[in-house]
DNA sequence: CCTTAATCGAGACGGTACGTCGTGTCTTTAT
DNA sequence: ATAAAGACACGACGTACCGTCTCGATTAAGG
């Protein structure tokens, strides 16, 4: 890649990270159709068989790639100081950073996980890393603690419910949400499942 | 494809819909990988050049097959008596045929109506037909009439959000639900949120 | 191809005439790859169909085009006072018009005639015209009288000699030549070889 | 082209001549009209990627498999112990082997040239080879130490006058010539030229 | 004058070859 | 041993023509 530099050649784990945050790039800039081996090792500045000796194919790449690209930068849950406040910035965090890439999910995590036999919980863990799944519970946690969330309702469909509409709409549109449609999700659908019974108002 | 068939060439319309019915088998059949221009015109009993002349390129078949595949057989959806019945039979329905495909709808829709400038109503309605949209409104209209749905709480978000969990559960797996999901879909969120105040148990 | 005019359309020998034409200018604009089928119907303001029922393909096309074009104009031999003149301005004439096109004679020419199974003389009368073959006749014959030629020595093959390495040339490079080659042709090979037994020096 | 033969790849220079074989024998087999990338590539047993990453295109391969099947078996002149044997020695094993092939050379050759900007005599060398001309040098070379020639007659035009007519009927014909026409050449034009002037018999 | 048959003009259909690009395998050279 | 470079064999892509076909519109000719 570079033309005189005598920099030693990268290996192993150093390479490997090199390759998967070009490969993530390279998604970003030119999306699924743009993702090509060729495109991925010469951003990587390393040539195509030492891709194709760490992943079979192009797919298992693509998917390492998601992988990684999906679980970097992730954070905490802030505390707003209310469930509503929590549940709303979650989902404004995950709105500003996942739009293009998201649809791609559903056919590689999709046909592989079910290949692989593995259950919905697990492709939904793999697929959006530890972190996101921890990040509602502890924000529905935090709810329960202020009285704002009963924990006789949450069952796992509706622990997931709000994320899982949003990724409805991201894997649809392909594209960032506008906000009133998060608020939405929150108003319309998350607060009145989860609230104590008798409640009505909004918090 | 016979040269010496004297059968008529087939023209237009009737055509086109050979055209489709192959694509949609084939993608059945062989999956996205396998959904290639040669093998549909090939199925189909054509040639290229007529696919050609009828979709820009490869993608844009894939849509029409799409479009053309899912909605087959449409059917206006069961009276049952009770509308958790109606809604339970309408997503048992949905769930016992589109299982395969689905995951294709969200890469491709989603990157083609990014482009198009599209809104998200418009969207689903293209993506699932006219009727499938009408289905959920049917059933609700049934269902204030029995008194089992509150009017009042019918936003466009909650109308349509039995479905939408399903298909977020039906892209993330690429395969058909268990039949206890959804009716934790109905009875966990569906219902809960549509009832009217004061009901609590279910019907 | 007008617009709104009114003006009949051609038919038969009109319509045919006004194909040829366009198919020339077609030759020498675009040359041999470009000489389609489409791009001449176009270029004569009609279309395939009608080329189609006059010529079963491309080629045969190609060679009723090569002969109309190459048959335009043609015109007997100025006579210049002398043999040498007379021959030169011949040349000259030929080299002045013919030379993108004459390639193309060897290929279609040659094969044609070849299944054709008709003598060389026939390739060439038909290929060049007529007026070609009785060009050098009538100019040999002047020069009969003047005593410039020695009617013993006209064999067939020394009759077209000149016209025959012309000809080779052009072939050969697809360009007209420079004026020194047709005076090498005939100062070095046609004289030498027409002339009367005794004479040396040029005319 | 079988998976299972455990005999090494080809490359390189071995592959190409393999190629070129190939070629030539598919341009004698079905002519240019069946001289396709495909055809040639299969009956190489390589692939098409391995012909275009040779050749630009088409033309370019044709012009290459030219070049290459004409000069195959190219040997030194046979010594018949007259200028008149060793000429026509050498025009009827020119006769014997290019009929089919020769008109291509005017198109292809032709504008290949035209293009490239080269002389005539370029060309000549080009199309037909280093040793094509070499060998009527050294006819004649044995011609003039044995009287038969004269060497201040031999200018380019007349050296090469008897292989540019030989050639001319070819391209006219695509065939082979008749014999009577290759002495016609020999005795009418050729030894005419050359013979030390004072001799008039055929030698 | 009106009908009728032939031709024109337009364009879809079923093919084939083109030249490009990407895949996954394999080989070679260098670090 | 692994990296880097790149050839090989394969197959799909989208384009451009080919030659065949169908169909409505126009036109010349005949009853």
């Amino acid at each position: 890649m570079d033309l005189d530099n005598p920099a030693k050649r990268r290996r192993g784990r150093q390479l490997e990270e090199a390759i998967l945050d070009a490969g993530w790039q390279q998604l970003l800039d030119a999306g699924y159709a743009g993702f090509t081996i060729d495109a991925v090792a010469e951003r990587a500045g390393t040539s195509r068989s030492v891709l194709y000796r760490r992943w079979p194919d192009r797919d298992a790449l693509l998917r390492a790639t998601l992988k990684h690209g999906l679980n970097q930068g992730r954070r905490d849950p802030e505390d707003t100081g209310s469930l509503r406040g929590d549940m709303l910035a979650a989902l404004r965090q995950a709105n500003s950073t996942r739009s293009t890439v998201a649809p791609l999910l559903s056919v590689f995590m999709g046909a592989y996980y079910a290949e692989s036999g593995r259950t919905f919980a697990d492709v939904r863990a793999d697929a959006f890393g530890e972190v996101a799944g921890r990040s509602v519970d502890i924000i529905l946690e935090r709810g329960i603690i202020r009285g704002e969330a009963d924990p006789a309702r949450l069952t796992a469909r509706v622990r997931t419910v709000a994320m899982d509409l949003f990724r409805h709409d991201l894997l649809m549109t392909a594209a960032a949400l506008p906000d009133e449609d998060l608020v939405a999700i929150v108003d319309e659908v998350f607060l009145p499942l989860v609230r104590p019974a008798g409640e009505t108002g909004f918090a």
